[in-house]
DNA sequence: GAGAGATGTAAGTGAATGCTTACATATGTC
DNA sequence: GACATATGTAAGCATTCACTTACATCTCTC
């Protein structure tokens, strides 16, 4: 070993190549990337990344695994802390459309290549992003399920065939497609001229959608006071 | 040239090859895709392909190019055939959703490779699903708007934040999506147990999206009416 | 019927790809 | 300090890749 390479314990050096491979894979696909530009971002040799993992396959389905562990369980304690109401559902969809409707230069790198593997997945086998469903989007949508079944029996929201658990995830999609509409560098439908307008129309899309009334609404939802909460 | 292999003319040739490289490329993606898979598939020699298509890439782009053709001015008619109202945007609403939900062995294989190339653009540049969506769905898009405005102006709708441009776009984001979902084999989301539920709930969702009131929806809308007229 | 040009293929080409081999250095243990 | 083991690399290996070359056959024109 030339003495130029300091020497790492090997869960560590596991991790880093992970993270450089989420780039790389993010940004090639599977096919596109290869294991000369794989081991070279992560700043090793082939021969030392094929130790740790087998196969290239073997690092594509490490990193899935990788991604959903560490990603599970980080908003817990911000869903735990909020009741069921209409209040609590407004503020959870705001957040929602705000978080997907980031201008792409504000999501951080690491975020937005996970959402990159998560979109190949859907191409694929879409196993990856079953798993990560399940294991990260469900206290998610557990919340707005039962935060939408308070607002509809409190009166603020109507009894419609949408069921409380399929309109949450309508939500989730609805929002998670408006993300992949500017996945790209430039937007595939140029939606409006305003970021502020565009978060403010989905979420009242998604509210309407789900059986909220227009009044309670009105009442709950402040754009501007959200904003200014969250940035 | 063998005399087992019948002669043909070059602008067929061109044709049946990218017939073969929709395929292809919809199940691989464009990394994944060998030229020897694509030229099999296509029943020829892979000199005869690089005849006609001078780079794998150009094969690529003439086959996006060709698909925004082929699938232009396609229901051109009916669409124009629409009045502009409440009833017409039901009608527009169930037939996206229907037609997105379908059970994928009933989607004719494709459409589905169509699709899959969408959504191939969409982690790439966008390029290819901006050209389409302008191409193909906007008439679809402007004929929602209108209706949504006649529908808002008759009283079947409120005035909300949501504009009626904005709104539409929604709509088909929204509709894209439960697509999208159903893509892989196995749905990353299952929604529910029955399709028709399904689509009648996708279907309220979208339309209380818009601002359309409940009761004008339920007066408009009558899922197993219109289920029969579009089977 | 002969020449021209289009349609077609078998058999490559160099380069790149996923992966291995052979070997060197560091570290912990007794 | 020497042995075992883990960390690391340089230099390939066989195969596959996108793409060419050289050549054969068909069809149209005159």
């Amino acid at each position: 070993m030339p003495p130029s390479l300091t020497r790492i314990p090997s869960d560590e050096r596991r991790e880093r190549i992970l993270d450089a491979a989420l780039r790389v894979f993010a940004e090639r696909g599977f096919h596109g990337a290869t294991t000369r530009e794989l081991a070279k971002a992560a700043g090793v040799s082939e021969a030392l990344m094929f130790r740790h993992f087998p196969t290239k396959e073997d690092l594509y389905t490490a990193l899935q695994s990788h991604c959903c562990q560490a990603k599970s369980g980080e908003k817990a304690e911000m869903l735990g802390s909020l009741e069921d109401s209409t209040a609590s559902l407004v503020m959870l969809v705001h957040y929602m459309m705000a978080k997907m409707l980031r201008p792409p230069d504000r999501v951080p790198a690491p975020e937005q290549a996970l959402h990159r593997l998560l979109a190949n997945s859907f191409i694929e086998d879409g196993a990856f992003a079953r798993g990560f469903m399940e294991n990260v989007g469900r206290e998610f949508i557990q919340k707005i399920e039962s935060s939408l079944a308070v607002a509809i029996a409190s009166g603020d929201g109507i009894e419609s065939p949408v069921q409380s658990r399929a309109g949450a995830w309508f939500v989730q999609h609805f929002s998670a497609m408006l993300m992949l509409n500017e996945m790209p560098g430039q937007p595939v439908v140029p939606l409006a001229v305003d970021r502020a307008g565009q978060v403010e129309q989905a979420v009242w899309f998604a509210l309407l959608g789900l059986g909220i009334k227009p009044a309670a609404i009105r009442r709950h939802y402040h754009p501007q006071a959200f904003a200014l909460l969250m940035s």
